[in-house]
DNA sequence: GTCTATACGCTGATAGAC
DNA sequence: GTCTATCAGCGTATAGAC
C-alpha cells in the first residue's frame, strides 16, 4: 500500500503497480467480450504482451483477477466524471446514463457478468447481489427525501420505485448493446424519472 | 412433421420426437444453471440418462441445441396461460409476469442467455435482437392504440415507454434472481404502467 | 439408436531454469 | 519477474462396433 521508499531495497514497486493495472484493464476488455467463463488467460497474456505463467505471478487464480476487475469497473464507472453534486437525483443519474454511453466496455461488461451472475456458484454473484441491495437502499432514501419535500407522485411506493429504476437502467443497456442505433438509453432513464418524480416549483 | 403412418414401415417416430424432447428440458435446466458455453454436452447427458455421444445423435452440435432450447422456450413462456384476450394490454403483461414467476427455470434461462448473447460472436444473439425488435413494435403499437383513445398519459413517447416495458420487465427478472424474497416483479411491472397508462373511465 | 473408445484442442495451474 | 516446458482435466466431436 505505502510506497514510502525510504531507504533503497524494494525496487521496482511502481512497475509491478503499472503492470497490474495494464492486466485489469485487458481482463476487462476480454471479460466484457467473452464472459467470465469465456474469457481465458491466454487472451488477456496476449493482449498484454505476456506469457499467460506471467499473468498468473500477479493473479493466481481467475477469481482474483475478476475480483480486481471489478473494482476496476467500479472507479472507472460508479465514480465516473467526478461530479460536484447537482443537487437533483434524476440530474445525477442521467448525467451517469450519458457518460456510460462513452464507455461501451464499461456497459458490456456489466450487462455480460450481471447475467452470468445468475447461473450456479458464480463468483461474481456476491457482488452483483451486493451491489443491488446497497443501490436499492440509497436510490429509495432519496426518493423517500423527495416524497417528504412532496415531490413525489400520489401513489409511488418508493421501495418499488428504486428497484424499477435500477431495473429499467439495466434492462435499457442491455437492448442498447443489441441496438445501439435505435436506443436512448438516457431519454428512456429521464421519461421514468420525471413520471416519478414532480418538478421542483410546485404548479399544484 | 406430418406423423400419418400410412402405411407400416417408418416406426419408432414417436419416440424418437419423445426423446428430443426429453433432452431439450435438459438442456434447458443445464443452459440456465450454467449459461450457454458454461452449459456442457455430459451434463445434460447425464441428466437424460444417456451417453454424450447418443444425445449428438440427435443434436449433431451445440448451436442446434441452443435453437431447440429457444423455441421451446418461446413455447412454454410467451405461450404462457392460454389467454382468451384479456382485452386490456396491461393486463396481459402483468399476468404474464406473475406466471413467470410459477416458471423460475424460465426467467433463469432468459436472463442468463440473453446477458450472454450481447458477448461476441454468441449464437443466441440473433434470437435476442430479433425477440426486441418484435417485442418493441408490438408494445408500441398496443400503445399507440391507447394513445388513439386517449389513454396515454401527456408526454409519453409510445416508442421509448415499449423499449422501457421490456428493460423493467428484464431488469426486474434479474433482482428477482438474485434476491427472490424482496422483489416484486409484478408490482414493478404493473406500477410503472399504471403510470403510463390512463384508467379507461377517463374522470377528466 | 446406442454404446465404447478416442482424437484433438484448449483450459487453469505447477515446476523450475534464468 | 519472466520465461519454457509440462501437467492433468475437460470440451466438442468423430469413428466404428453392436
Amino acid at each position: 500500500m505505502t510506497s514510502v521508499d525510504r531507504g533503497s531495497r524494494r525496487g521496482p514497486y511502481a512497475k509491478s503497480v503499472e503492470r497490474r493495472r495494464t492486466i485489469v484493464a485487458a481482463a476487462h476488455g476480454v471479460f466484457a467480450a467473452r464472459g467470465f467463463r469465456g474469457g481465458t488467460f491466454q487472451e488477456i497474456a496476449d493482449r498484454v504482451g505476456m506469457s499467460q505463467t506471467s499473468l498468473l505471478h500477479y493473479f493466481p487464480t481467475k477469481d482474483d483477477l475478476l475480483v480486481a476487475v471489478l473494482n476496476h469497473r467500479d472507479v472507472i464507472a460508479d465514480g465516473g466524471p467526478s461530479q460536484e453534486r447537482p443537487p437533483e437525483f434524476a440530474d445525477t443519474l442521467v448525467h451517469q446514463a450519458e457518460y456510460n454511453e462513452t464507455v461501451p466496455g464499461v456497459i458490456e461488461l456489466y450487462t455480460v457478468l450481471c447475467g452470468e451472475s445468475a447461473t450456479d456458484d458464480h463468483p461474481a454473484r456476491d457482488y452483483f447481489v451486493a451491489r443491488f441491495d446497497r443501490l436499492r437502499e440509497e436510490y429509495a432514501g432519496e426518493l423517500r427525501a423527495l416524497g417528504a419535500a412532496g415531490r413525489l407522485r400520489d401513489g409511488v411506493d418508493p421501495d418499488r420505485a428504486a428497484a424499477s429504476i435500477i431495473a429499467l437502467w439495466d434492462g435499457i443497456q442491455t437492448q442498447w448493446l443489441l441496438a445501439r442505433g435505435t436506443t436512448d438509453m438516457a431519454g428512456c432513464l429521464r421519461d421514468y424519472l420525471d413520471l416519478v418524480i414532480l418538478p421542483a416549483s410546485a404548479p399544484t
